[in-house]
DNA sequence: ACGAGGAGTTACAACTTCTCACGAATGCAT
DNA sequence: ATGCATTCGTGAGAAGTTGTAACTCCTCGT
């Protein structure tokens, strides 16, 4: 980030407390979820007064905004760090479960109950590509001829959110199957829905990542 | 319900204002989100203060446990009146992807990101195995003879959830994908992710739910 | 008819976000 | 180095929230 280097002291100063802020922010979210997050009380913790965070923040829905963007950033390079060494979909699959599985709040920021007033900026969107395209790409790689459904005709024909990837029908509908699957078990897991239900997670995890492979729909 | 026909009129007054209040709770999460429900708020427009409501509910937290429960006991009663009528998995499918869309936010106070503080009565999961009892019950009538994969074994090794229902491991298996995969598709349909993405979440849903018939996993 | 208990009220405490006006510290330019 | 301008942090305070306590009043059962 040669930008913030070249700032002047008062602008490293600010980036310095934003993101002083911006941990005292997760910490509360890792304890206690998003909802419980209080600008008084990282106020309290950093030793200052509450109204001096606005001086940084526009209010708690830009923090909150800016912490879904930081939690999307941190998704994507995880994936892409992975991608870029040839992973294969499995492997991805893993990268995201340990993700979520190391701080389920942020996975829930991303993926959980949207915000009540709040609509994502293009920002989002486009890391959202991000991730996708890296698992076109993976996916490309693993399975370049995946069997084309009429669904996955009808992707073909609605593929602005692919961007630009050259990724077959038949791997749309993959990385698509992909991601509603592994997110259905995930987000139902993070959430507690299994605890008592006796099974382990991670097999029903690695069957729907297994069940990806080899079949249509 | 019997009781409350024969209660005292007081405790029929009593039952006749918590619903009441629980109305107007629905309509609140309804337009704003179970996160934005503001006991002061229903207060008002029931025309009463604020303290007036704790004579019918200890607090914030029970109001919201009440209103999961009653949730939770619309998409049973939704999901068991169209089993008792034969419907196929496809048909249950349907009635839950309708029930979900017709309230978004209610969908999500039962499977969305968790609140804080709550945790689920032993009701709760009662409720949460009528509904797998339903699932259970037509995917047997549907496909009796499921291929067992390795996890449906694991699955019949690990079959609390199921209650004492006699479905074979590949119905088992069935059932949970069932499960897990529409609710994938149905939240990040809900949650807005889908919105931009140009494809049509209907035939993503509709494609799933095929998809789920004739693969193992 | 009367006593007991429930319902609703106001007042208050402890929070929250967020605005405003003030003084102090800091960096920049002269 | 001196002075100005910008920014920073503060305290006060408004408008909310949940929740408690004490008090009145009405109603219901005896």
């Amino acid at each position: 980030m040669a930008k913030s280097d070249a700032a002047t002291p008062r602008e490293r100063y600010r980036a310095q407390v934003r993101a002083e802020i911006k941990q005292h922010a997760w910490e509360q979210i890792a304890t206690a979820g998003a909802s419980a997050l209080s600008l008084n009380a990282i106020a309290k913790r950093m030793g200052v007064s509450g109204p001096a965070l606005y001086r940084y923040f526009a209010g708690r829905d830009e923090l909150i905004t800016e912490l879904i963007r930081d939690a999307y950033r941190s998704l994507a390079d995880a994936v892409h760090a992975a991608a870029v060494t040839g992973a294969d979909p499995a492997a991805l699959a893993h990268v995201l479960r340990d993700w979520a599985l190391a701080d389920p709040h942020r996975y829930f920021l991303i993926y959980g109950t949207p915000v009540p007033g709040y609509h994502a900026p293009d920002e989002i969107t486009g890391i959202s590509q991000e991730i996708m395209a890296d698992l076109l790409t993976a996916w490309t790689a693993f399975e370049p001829d995946a069997p084309a459904s009429p669904f996955a005709a009808h992707l073909a024909d609605h593929r602005d959110w692919a961007g630009d990837h050259p990724a077959p029908p038949g791997v749309l509908r993959r990385a698509l199957a992909f991601w509603t699957r592994l997110h259905g078990v995930l987000s139902l897991e993070l959430a507690g829905h299994f605890t008592g239900m006796g099974f382990d997670p991670a097999l029903l995890f690695q069957a729907e990542l297994d069940g990806l492979v080899g079949c249509e729909g």
